[in-house]
RNA sequence: GCCCCCAUCGUCUAGAGGCCUAGGACGCCACCCUUUCAAGGUGGAGAUCAGGGGUUCGAAUCCCCUUGGGGGCACCA
């Protein structure tokens, strides 16, 4: 029996990329429902473009989303973990190097001395004859003393893995048989760069195949280039892996999802307050469905249910709408403690911000519970919703203040009223049961409708007109604080009468 | 340009020849609830299953073609 061992190889050239963190979910899943082996790997070639802050955003966004791994680097910089390793590759070259050497040894590839110019040229060439753009083979046949003439002269040599006429097929797990002919492949391709670093696509199969890689759940991005894959695998001696490859996940135009089109960066989502839970429900269920009707699911639950079957072939477009109805599905489900906690971060940065004039202890949240939680599609909208409550001097714009059916006459009147009755209420406690009878009786008294009065101190006391239930409302701000807001803002009704 | 992949409501999807006059969810609309906003409840609009040929007693499901979309063709990953 083979032992499954799954993968996912971030590049640290950018942020966590939501794609990135899908195709880690799944690889994830298909481990944990299979017990398998993830093994997390950092193809950081790309020395010029690779950075620690993007390793440190990566590895600590897949944490934030509760994907584990059982071999790999925890940390940036940190230690790895695993059998297989080192799990980095720039610690990996003298196997790249051993490899390359023996390819060499047997011809199976050769240095190319050909200049950046003189491949321009070809392309150029090549585009303009309406030809595929492919490597012409200069360097292909050179004879022994015409590479030592061309070492000599001190010209860098790439090396390149020669591809010869064929046909490569392969079972995709997801796709079903695909073939490719290897004249489609752009000729012989470049395994080492000219200053000696090796390529993605050289040692993405040479540590696959060191690490045992059983099954390879990446990107339909890559599905062109099994091919080369393939055919590095069979020259070095390893049998392949099994393929699956997942559909994109697809900007608005259905185009592959970008930077430059959608929100792709994890991190952004969870500076949102976008919460793990549900992304990862969401992100499971883009391209992947449970061949039921369930749809609110844990990591556990999915994991249970994965299968590389119910996979959809087709790209998925990115829904934010949905994700947010996720969203807050899931916040309702969280307990009291965690979503206070959760919720915490959030506030401290409207405080940090200078929106709000201080950050609410953890026992201020937590009362606030149940009149926020079913409000909040994002933790993000916390201070929105509710931060009016740790504003020192709060500024109500006059215009709101007077609600549709009413003018600034009644308005006034309404609001003096109010603060009476307010006045009057709950000098011993100050609730909310309380507050509602004395208040529509009033409104009934006079001839208003509830509604209006509410609105109009709804906005005297919070400055919105969207806003927790209202006597909630009174009672988190306090007696003394909205009565002082009532007072405000029927000072403010004197000043400047709207129109 | 060449190669490869894909194709069910606007979106995510169920569907593996008869259970489909195509189901669910998001979004949208209406109503209910209601002090606003949400949440929740009920109902509705929304897909001739891209189009055309086959195969079959029978096709969203199998085959072929067309069209459309996407991806890949780097000394990026």
């Amino acid at each position: 029996m083979t032992d499954i061992r799954v993968r996912i190889a971030p590049s640290p050239t950018g942020p966590l990329h939501i794609g990135t963190a899908r195709t880690a979910l799944f690889n994830a899943l298909y481990a944990r429902h299979t017990g398998g082996t993830f093994i997390l790997r950092l193809e950081d070639t790309d020395v010029a473009r690779s950075t620690v802050a993007y390793e440190t955003d990566i590895l600590e966004g897949l944490h934030w989303l509760g994907i584990t791994w059982d071999e790999g680097p925890d940390a940036a910089g940190g230690e790895d973990r695993g059998p297989y390793g080192p799990y980095r590759q720039m610690q990996r070259l003298e196997r790249y190097a051993a490899a390359t050497a023996e390819l060499l040894a047997r011809d199976l590839a050769y240095p190319c001395f050909c200049t950046p110019d003189e491949l321009n040229a070809d392309r150029k060439a090549q585009e303009a004859a309406h030809l595929p753009p492919k490597y012409v083979g200069r360097c292909a046949a050179l004879t022994a003393e015409e590479r030592a003439v061309r070492q000599a002269e001190g010209r860098p040599a790439a090396i390149r893995f020669r591809v010869q006429p064929g046909v490569v097929g392969f079972e995709d797990a997801i796709r079903g048989r695909v073939e490719i002919d290897t004249s489609n492949l752009g000729g012989d391709f470049v395994i080492v760069r000219g200053d000696g670093t090796p390529l993605y696509h050289f040692t993405v199969v040479v540590d696959d195949a060191a690490m045992e890689i059983s099954h390879v759940i990446r990107g339909e991005d890559h599905l062109s280039n099994t091919p080369k894959h393939i055919l590095l695998f069979r020259a070095l001696g390893h049998a392949e892996p099994v393929f699956a490859h997942l559909p994109l996940i697809l900007n608005a135009d259905r185009t592959k999802m970008s930077k430059r089109k959608s929100q792709t960066a994890i991190s952004d989502y969870i500076a949102e307050g976008f919460i793990r839970e549900a992304l990862v429900n969401y992100l499971a269920l883009l391209g992947w469905s449970t061949g039921s009707e369930e749809e609110i699911l844990g990591f556990d639950d999915i994991a249970a249910r994965f299968d590389l079957d119910h996979v959809q072939k087709g790209g998925a477009v990115f829904d934010r709408e949905r994700l947010e109805w996720l969203n807050g599905q899931w916040i309702r489900r969280l307990e009291d403690g965690d979503l206070v906690a959760r919720l915490l971060p959030f506030l401290e940065a409207e405080h940090a911000a200078g929106r709000i004039d201080r950050t609410p202890t953890a026992d201020d949240v937590r009362v606030l519970l149940p009149m926020i939680r079913e409000r909040l599609p994002i933790l993000g909208a916390v201070g929105d919703l509710v931060g009016f409550l740790w504003i020192d001097r709060l500024v109500v714009d006059p215009a709101i203040l007077v609600p549709k059916r009413w003018d600034v006459a009644t308005a006034q009147a309404g609001l003096v009223a109010a603060r009476e009755v307010i006045a009057g209420t709950g000098a011993v406690s100050f609730e909310a049961d309380e507050l509602e009878p004395p208040l529509r009786a009033l409104a009934e008294a006079r001839g208003w409708k509830a509604g209006d009065l509410f609105m109009a101190i709804r906005v005297a006391v919070t400055g919105r007109t969207a806003t927790p239930p209202l006597f909630d409302t009174l009672v988190a701000l306090g007696r003394e604080r909205a009565l002082a807001r009532l007072d405000a803002a029927i000072e403010r009704l004197k000043e400047g009468a709207p129109r």
